[in-house]
DNA sequence: TTATCGCGGATAATTTTTGTCTGTAATTAG
DNA sequence: CTAATTACAGACAAAAATTATCCGCGATAA
């Protein structure tokens, strides 16, 4: 019914990074600061970033998160899925063969429900929207429009937590 | 992260209903059947289905559920709104403005966020694939590729059941 | 060597979803 | 009129998912 906020986290995290110069790390910890989260778990899904191949960790003292590969290769669908993982939004249960069509048999039936595969339609075109976003994008769309008093304060910050 | 089986169940009930001869009805209680849900929980959707004005229901012995309006002007977001509510999937919890940010005055901040506004127009893509459904097509289409002994069996049924 | 950090798995708390129950009003059949 | 059936709202209960913490391990930097 809604997203968890793991995505809005995982967003705004990866969003940080891009924005870091190259060779910076910043911590579990340190974003989980910058965002009032709880760090563990938080932490879980930064996780999941890692597992997907989309942030790259590093262990040990001054250890943390940086992209895996360019910001203009990672897509918003990307860090969607791989916090909220692969399952669609709606689920088909077959309820068209409950009841009296128990006694159909199987053949009879298309092979994907029409009303499952409206539905599936939709999020397709939900998924195709978020494609069309990477985090080189929203970094141009940042840069223009988020005032520069902004940009000054998260940017100390970053300096003062990171690496 | 998922609908729950409510919006399915409203679907396949609202087809159903779609489907009648003028004038004949369906109760809860013969839709739970026909799909194997628990009565009085998928009677939660068609009540809420009620609300929202979709279908018009009758008390007493023989009452039950009808469509309130011809099947062409019901859509499928209109069934999945009514059931699952308006909010959106995505929530903006404005994590933008935590932790260092929390120094900076509220009107430096544009008004929506640029991650939500992402989140959203996908968002809105869902939407509006949903509008571009009504019963009537969803009826069509039906009509069309459902095997016919499926819907003998099903028509039969119904013919038993409803009154 | 020690402290920091990522990671996975286990566990706990909280919230949502799912499902039931009760009482009331409406309506039909007898 | 009475009894049975149905919708409906609200309270309640059970189950599942989300949210959150904790522990132990391996890696790494100082």
């Amino acid at each position: 019914m809604k997203h968890g906020n793991q995505v809005e986290w995982a967003l705004h995290c990866a969003a940080t990074l891009a924005a870091l110069e190259p060779g910076v790390r910043l911590s579990a910890q340190a974003l989980a600061e910058l965002y009032e989260a709880p760090p563990k778990y938080l932490a879980k899904a930064l996780q999941a970033l890692s597992r997907a191949g989309l942030v790259e960790s590093t262990s040990g003292p001054r250890g943390g998160y940086t992209l895996a590969r360019p910001a203009r290769d990672i897509r918003v669908i990307d860090i969607v899925q791989a916090v909220q993982g692969e399952e669609r939004l709606f689920q088909c249960t077959e309820i068209r063969r409950k009841g009296p069509c128990r006694k159909v048999a199987s053949s009879c039936f298309t092979k994907t429900c029409q009303l499952a595969s409206i539905m599936w339609s939709a999020e397709s075109a939900w998924r195709k929207e978020l494609e069309k976003h990477t985090l080189e994008s929203i970094l141009r769309s940042v840069e223009q429009e988020v005032s520069p008093v902004i940009l000054k304060v998260v940017r100390g910050w970053v300096e003062e937590k990171a690496s």
